[in-house]
DNA sequence: GTTTAAAATTTGGCAGCTCTAACAATAGAC
DNA sequence: GTCTATTGTTAGAGCTGCCAAATTTTAAAC
């Protein structure tokens, strides 16, 4: 199929267009660590390959083969952070690397065991959606709690950025995803928050932090 | 570390070496099917890397860091079967390929874990020991099945040559590792065994298939 | 509209791993 | 001991994926 290689350009591309629909060969440059030149001849690679549509100097897309192709990659990769977690017993913030290695193997029956074993989930650890079979990914209408209100009690889905040390910070901070959270206060100043939840109360949460939680309003 | 194609010619030295004690490029070059100038130049490069002792024209041997480092591949190999058949619920003949690319993944807390959760086992699922932490393997004393005179009772703990079909037939014939059998007869013609075991009594065993059995005297 | 900084591209080169074709050494047959 | 088939080695080349240096295009500043 496609090289190990050809699969992390695909899934860069992907992860960066979800933002920002369109994506720059400077961007994907530095989301791979990878020079420009480099990243220039494999997209015309790719686009000789039908995964990608590339024009000089224009911005990178993806084709509808090369989403595809991305959705089934992030599947493998959040189906192994699913597993890492639910069956093995790892923290959510240790999983990362592990899934970076494992969603490039090739094997389909391991995949279905894994899908099987956890009761296919729809979301990874961190509240992700997981795409479905055909690399098709349900985006799921969540709000930063940041946008939240005084007075709202929300449940914490998803966490956007995962890396470790984030994700150590929210364990120091016992919020994990499904957590419900009351919102007593937001400073006009900083726009932190107060928040009570679970055995605390009266929490601060910085704006830096809240707009990097995910949650549903309930 | 090494690279992924270096950790194979590693193991598959390592492999050979284990029946021969050592081994030609050309055997080399047919267990890997690569062809024998990259065999050989990938021989000196090992060479270089102290992993191999090479000398023009002499059989290849593996230098101790060598045998170290296929060892430790080899460990991760072994633990991985362990963990598809009895964490995963895959078959014995389902694992080796899976098994192949995993063993192959850097992260030690991931094989750490799977050790863990395994209880720490010793042997994989065809009865093939696990090199420990330091990749040093300790070789059981098991005797070849067609060995074994009538009259004894053997318990089968591991199989030799572990392809795919050889252990489908031994799932259709209810030859598990662990089973105890018992040696009726053996006909001097083809050396063909009657056996009984489980529920089955006067089972026939070929001479083909006994020499890749693998049993304890009881 | 020029100028200029940033981004994109082209060119040429290098390392890893593979091959084929040609040549050399070894070991077994005689 | 010589011959010959097998095995091992060297030489030359291709492909992938990476880089640095030089060039071109774009877009922003003036």
């Amino acid at each position: 199929m496609h090289s190990f290689t050809e699969e992390n350009y695909l899934k860069a591309l992907f992860n960066l267009s979800a933002e920002k629909g369109q994506v720059s060969v400077n961007e994907l440059s530095k989301e791979l660590n990878i020079k420009m030149p480099t990243v220039n001849s494999m997209m015309k690679k790719l686009a000789d390959k039908k995964l990608v549509l590339y024009e000089s100097y224009k911005p990178l897309k993806l084709t509808e083969k090369g989403k595809k192709e991305a959705g089934l990659i992030i599947r493998k990769h959040r189906l192994t952070e699913m597993f890492l977690v639910h069956q093995m017993g790892f923290g959510w913030e240790e999983v990362h690397e592990i899934a970076e290695q494992i969603e490039h193997l090739q094997s389909p029956a391991f995949f279905e065991k894994m899908d099987a074993l956890l009761g296919y989930p729809k979301t990874d650890p961190h509240g992700s959606p997981i795409p479905d079979k055909l690399g098709k990914i349900s985006w799921l209408q969540y709000e930063k709690l940041s946008n939240c209100k005084p007075g709202e009690t929300v449940k914490l889905s998803a966490v956007i950025q995962t890396s470790d040390d984030f994700l150590k910070f929210l364990n120091s901070r016992g919020l994990i995803l499904g957590q419900k959270i009351k919102i007593k206060n937001i400073e006009k100043f900083d726009s932190s928050m107060t928040v009570t939840y679970g055995k605390k109360s009266d929490e601060m949460i910085s704006h830096t932090v809240s707009e990097r939680l995910l949650v549903e309003k309930l």
